[in-house]
DNA sequence: CTGAAAGCGCTAACAG
DNA sequence: CTGTTAGCGCTTTCAG
């Protein structure tokens, strides 16, 4: 900066208002500044700026997703990224790997950087750590599952509804024997599902016992091993909801392996890419992750403007697509 | 800082010490201070300590990817990821959506922000504008596509002998008018891999008169329309060669609703998942992208080590991976 | 082992 | 319309 205020001849200030488009200031000198300034290929260090600035604002948010490597984080990625570019802010985006031991980790290091916002997938126990950043003004908003011991805007899908949904159409299509597989007992939308399973059955008067639920299943290869070994079991279920992508996936590995694609009826929490070309096409709960994102990223710029409402907790719909894995009919 | 330092009763040099952990402090002094640290919720500001710090390192990187929602993108971004945090680096990630005239500003947002490094996905005529940048020793790794008038660390598959080896195998199968499905002709990856097909038609000695070029295909729907009026045509190939994966899941798409999906042999450039549990199962000229932006990330930190040697390109090999698409003779 | 003074690149407040 | 001075939160340098 000092540079380019030596060549155009001005003062540092004068350089500092023509790159801050600040009024005050003439055609010429303008012109001279910008010229020098692009002859020497200068760019202002934003976070110099905002040492000083007013309003503090590093124009950057974290973000914390399942893992960027996986569709569903990648959506909700897209969408913060969408809104965050038309606002000239960059995002830093981390991986979580539902491990509980990196999610503080990782927001201490987006905090170091003074991030404007945090939008976080979570996974430890209570985010409560995050009670002195809120408390100083810092917005946070949570997506996809929800947190504790902190009150924020928070962003998840209707869990427990949209596993009952699919439960009851289970039921519907003659299914009393149903395997609920689930993933990892410590993340809140599992437990969601899996409540929402258990409801449906409730309601339909299906004893609890006639259901199976088999939890932890962390990959595809655990799913898959998990439904060749329930479906070689004594009262095999005749019927599967699976509480996620990937053990959707170890599900349909299973099932065609076993050459049971159209025979054993099944569901999966999530949509995923050519669900609907398989054979049988895989009926699914489908949310709209970048929706999610949206909405997050909404919340957070709206607090960034002075919103200063209560906390808002924002639930999207899921969706029932039938594509025939989830309408074959109980059998035996 | 100041807070703390008053807290703990000592110099602001002190608690500065402490919290980089340099030598010369006693005990009971550091014992105080990150006392005073824990409860006032302290978090040193990193950047403005890198606006005096010797090496003036942010500990920030930029990475451009095609976009983040894709899972190709995900992969690299996941890979340098996996790098940066065990150096402590936060990764600001971006989207390029193909569109070249996005590239130079979302790289200025990068530098505005003074990242350590950059690594890129670019789509622009010429990358000459990070000149300047290189100059001032900033590294930067390009991967996927090369770059055009700056010379840098770049890491890339063999497109062009990739799409060679799928295009003799579809020969070997009997295939003589094979059609070439391509993205975008301003995509080097694209470019190269047409470059692949064409030179193994020659090789064999096949007319290029019997092979169809369609250009330009940028989404699965433009893709899959295009090879429903290709295969609706006179002299309609019997084999296709698709160039990226929207494309790939186009031709499957209009294939599925011609019922072709056993006549016409097909091989895609990328793998995605559950290409093998289609039926037929897809013949796929598979990736690395972990792998890729592994090395990407490598070369990052190693130029930030000191490695100053000439630039390096580096070439990550495809693999075909034979499923059954690729592997239907030619007919009629 | 510890602290005071100077300065990183920039902007706020005020003076010319 | 323009320049000067102070200071953001931190680290460096150098003197206790």
């Amino acid at each position: 900066m000092r540079q380019v205020a030596a060549l155009a001849g001005v003062g540092l200030k004068t350089v500092s208002r023509v790159i801050n488009g600040e009024p005050n200031v003439s055609e010429s000198t303008t012109q001279k500044v910008n010229e020098a300034a692009a002859q020497l290929n200068y760019l202002p260090d934003l976070q110099a700026g905002n040492l000083r600035r007013g309003d503090r604002k590093t124009r950057t948010l974290g973000l914390l997703v399942g893992s960027v490597a996986n569709p569903f984080s990648g959506a909700i990625h897209r969408a913060v990224e969408d809104l965050a570019a038309e606002r000239g802010t960059a995002v830093f985006a981390s991986s979580l790997d539902d491990d509980p031991s990196r999610e503080r980790g990782i927001v201490d290091t987006f905090l170091r950087r003074r991030v404007d916002g945090l939008i976080l997938t979570t996974a430890a126990r209570s985010q409560a750590y995050l009670l002195p950043e809120v408390e100083r003004g810092t917005p946070v908003a949570f997506v996809d599952r929800e947190p504790t011991g902190v009150d924020a805007d928070t962003v998840v899908c209707d869990n427990a509804e949209g596993a009952s949904l699919a439960t009851a159409h289970l039921l519907a299509h003659g299914h009393r024997r149903i395997a609920f597989l689930g993933d990892r007992t410590e993340i809140w939308t599992e437990r969601e599902r899996r409540r929402g399973f258990l409801e449906a059955l409730g309601a339909a008067g299906v004893p609890t016992s006639s259901a199976t639920t088999v939890e932890n299943l962390y990959d595809v290869d655990v799913a898959r091993e998990a439904v060749l070994r329930l479906l070689a079991g004594e009262n095999a279920p005749t019927a599967i909801f699976s509480s996620q992508n990937l053990i959707s996936i170890g599900v349909i590995r299973a099932l065609r392996d076993l050459g049971a694609g159209n025979r054993v009826a099944m569901i999966g929490f999530d949509d995923f890419q050519l669900a609907d070309l398989l054979e049988p096409a895989v009926t699914v709960v489908a949310q709209d992750p970048y929706r999610m994102g949206t909405i997050a990223a909404e919340r957070i710029f709206a607090r960034l403007d002075g919103d200063d409402s209560p906390a808002v907790r924002h639930v999207v719909r899921t969706r029932l697509i039938e594509r025939g894995s989830g309408e074959l009919r109980a059998h035996g």
